[in-house]
DNA sequence: CGCGGCGTTGATCTCTGTCAATACTTGTGG
DNA sequence: CCACAAGTATTGACAGAGATCAACGCCGCG
């Protein structure tokens, strides 16, 4: 639980409502390919992911799938659209074995109403996601493929420079998705890098020069915070 | 000002904070192509769009402009950020004279302790745009040119099925850039629509039957709210 | 050992970006 | 009132990126 009370949200709360928030059992496991919530269903909670890896995407109506945001230990999802009480604008679903929180929204909102603080919390979660998902959308229209692929991995590594190595965190088709992109072109894009030294064994990639990968992806100053 | 009253926003503040909030000549003049704020300024005020039009876009290190939205009469814009107190990730411009109210944002702040109410709307307005980015996500990750276009049409009309004729609201280099093409693709991509009954005339665009291009568009179902 | 999921590779095709030339509009000044 | 310039839109030719379809390889698992 001490992954609970790191999240902004529940810092701010206070442990005592924290606790008569997530009491009993709100703590689920969720199998690989487990449906937390479905597109159009009511949004009465939201979710923190404890441990394991989550998506969120779009169900369109020819049956593809579009990948909007993944989530991992400690991040929450869904906040925004359950505090509007309407329905689910996307789908959540695991995509390895996961822990997950869910939080009452009825709670939540009383919360907010005693401790208005917590408003702001709110709001700098809903902050978070706006910012992504802008990004996102720059990198979609403004980026090529293996610049939005080098941009995906250089948000695994912390360094900024020197080699690195990194173990993509889940299947390669979904990141493709989330790159908006094939599988096939994931392939080639990621095998194209290894001009600026990235070379890719199974699920390991290895990067030479963070500094030289950086400096392809073209990346926009990171001028925000 | 009535346009002001209308905004959830102000609604849920009441008249009297409204009006101690925008108060002295809080309300400007922008000409075409004037900044409202710039990427990377600190995020002390958020707006509300009372006449014109805004597009809110991120600056490139390579010059290039990525359109994140466009915003337009009753709408407010930038209040996420200016509510975490950093920096405005992207620069808003005028793109036709407009008139546009600056809010302060330690004002809104106290407004905020006071009414925790005005909570849910400060979040009920980061729903929309959240929602607004995730469904253009999902048109640049999986749709072409040409339905994009549709869709962008679709929203100009309130019909469902019929004849429709609408006004192209602005340039159309920069729906081209909302849309996530050059120019010319756009020209091009609009020419195409003449097979589902689209046909252009300087900046008006007559739809046959709003249907028929809704059936060409696969729009995934609105199904929110 | 064989099967199924995942990933890679190859061939081909379509779409979109790019570069360049050409209208069309609008506003300005003679 | 016309000529011209600047901004905006369209069109053409071409190249490249990425999608698509198909085949194959790899690996884990029953």
């Amino acid at each position: 639980m001490t992954i609970v009370m790191r999240a902004p949200l529940f810092q701010a709360m206070g442990p005592e409502i924290t606790r008569s928030m997530i009491q009993n059992r709100a703590c689920r496991l969720y199998e690989r390919g487990e449906r937390i919530f479905q597109q159009g269903d009511p949004a009465d909670s939201f979710f923190l992911t404890v441990e394991g890896w989550v998506k969120l995407y779009r169900q369109r109506e020819d049956g593809d799938e579009v990948v909007v945001a993944i989530f991992t230990a400690g991040e929450t999802f869904a906040e925004v659209a359950m505090f509007m009480g309407g329905r689910f604008p996307a789908t959540a679903e695991a995509v390895s074995p996961a822990r997950i929180l869910r939080i009452d929204g009825a709670a939540l909102r009383r919360a907010v109403l005693q401790k208005p603080q917590l408003a702001f919390d709110m709001l700098a979660a809903a902050s978070l996601h706006l910012k992504r998902l802008v990004q996102q959308i720059e990198q979609l229209k403004a980026q090529s493929a293996p610049q939005r692929i080098a941009d995906f991995l250089l948000d695994q590594v912390p360094a900024e420079a020197g080699p690195a190595t990194i173990a993509l965190p889940y299947e390669k088709a979904l990141i493709a998705n989330r790159l908006g992109m094939q599988p096939e072109s994931f392939s080639r894009a990621l095998a194209r890098l290894r001009d600026v030294g990235v070379t890719v064994d199974r699920d390991h990639v290895r990067i030479r020069d963070v500094a030289k990968l950086i400096e392809f992806s073209a990346r926009s100053n990171e001028d925000d915070r």
